[in-house]
DNA sequence: CCGGATGTTCACCT
DNA sequence: GAGGTGAACATCCG
């Protein structure tokens, strides 16, 4: 479920409900969780502190913390894989979830921190993909996908015969974009996933800019990285919801892709 | 029972 | 070394 557009809802999520409560406790009941090194000893440090401000960059959510004198902490770095969701006082950060139905959802909350108040915010991941980290690298991500300029998306094509998708997908280049939003993105902008990426012409990648801007503030709007129009037909016998083609199904970049050979080219 | 799933990492290859 | 590919990770669903 989160790809960018999600984990900004996260963020958003946090930033109001979650800052500057103060924390008096740690929940982490799967060690497997902790990313990096991290043990439920290191931290400690949150007891007594609270989140003083929640950045996003790609898909990773970034909690910055001060302790009680207002000094500053370690960040605490959160990431969702592909089935994690944020609460903060039992409210989602987003609607639906794959798994909604049966079964109390609480057997599937991986990490949390309780607040003085009563309150809490947790990390609920049944396929346990994401993780908890202190400190996260953010030297690793390139430029978050919702704010690259076309200079940036440029230069992170440029040069490189890698398929289109995949250099769309590589978080080291651009972060935030998944696998439906960049299949939806390659639809709207009329490209083959399985293009060079560095052999876009100067207008095509003006046009893969502009779409990727326009697919990721529509899709917000509509709620989720799951309200793309190409949604509906990533199935056997889809068809293109523009033209009527149908469909086909390839791996690029190690996923899954739909996308319309008559199209995108 | 099997294949696939909105992600990241690591071993291995060219 | 750069760059790319595919399996593995853990769990649930159709």
């Amino acid at each position: 479920m989160p790809e960018l557009i999600e984990v900004e809802a996260y963020r958003a999520l946090a930033e109001r409900a979650a800052l500057d409560r103060p924390i008096t406790g740690v929940e982490a009941p799967d060690p497997w969780y902790l990313k990096a090194g991290l043990t439920v000893d290191a931290l400690s440090f949150l007891i007594g502190s609270r989140f003083s401000a929640a950045n996003r960059r790609g898909k990773l959510l970034s909690l910055e913390t001060v302790g009680r004198d207002g000094s500053p902490g370690p960040v605490l770095g959160l990431r969702f894989g592909m089935s994690g969701r944020l609460l903060v006082d039992g409210t989602p950060g987003v609607a639906s979830l794959r798994y909604a139905s049966n079964e109390p959802l609480e057997r599937y909350d991986r990490f949390g921190v309780t607040f003085a108040d009563g309150g809490h915010l947790r990390m609920r991941d049944p396929r346990r993909l994401g993780g908890v980290q202190l400190d996260p690298s953010e030297a690793a991500l390139g430029h978050d996908a919702a704010s690259i300029t076309l200079g940036q998306l440029s230069r992170a094509l440029v040069g490189s015969r890698a398929p289109l998708k995949a250099r769309l997908m590589d978080q080291a280049r651009v972060a935030g974009v998944g696998n439906l939003i960049a299949d939806e993105v390659l639809w709207r902008a009329g490209l083959s996933p399985a293009r060079a990426a560095g052999g876009l012409t100067p207008a095509e990648v003006r046009r893969l800019h502009r779409h990727l801007r326009g697919a990721l503030h529509e899709m917000t709007s509509r709620g989720g990285s799951h309200t793309g129009d190409l949604m509906d037909q990533r199935r056997p016998g889809g068809v293109c919801p523009r033209d009527g083609q149908p469909l086909r199904r390839d791996t690029v970049g190690g996923r899954t892709t739909w996308w319309c050979p008559a199209h995108q080219r």
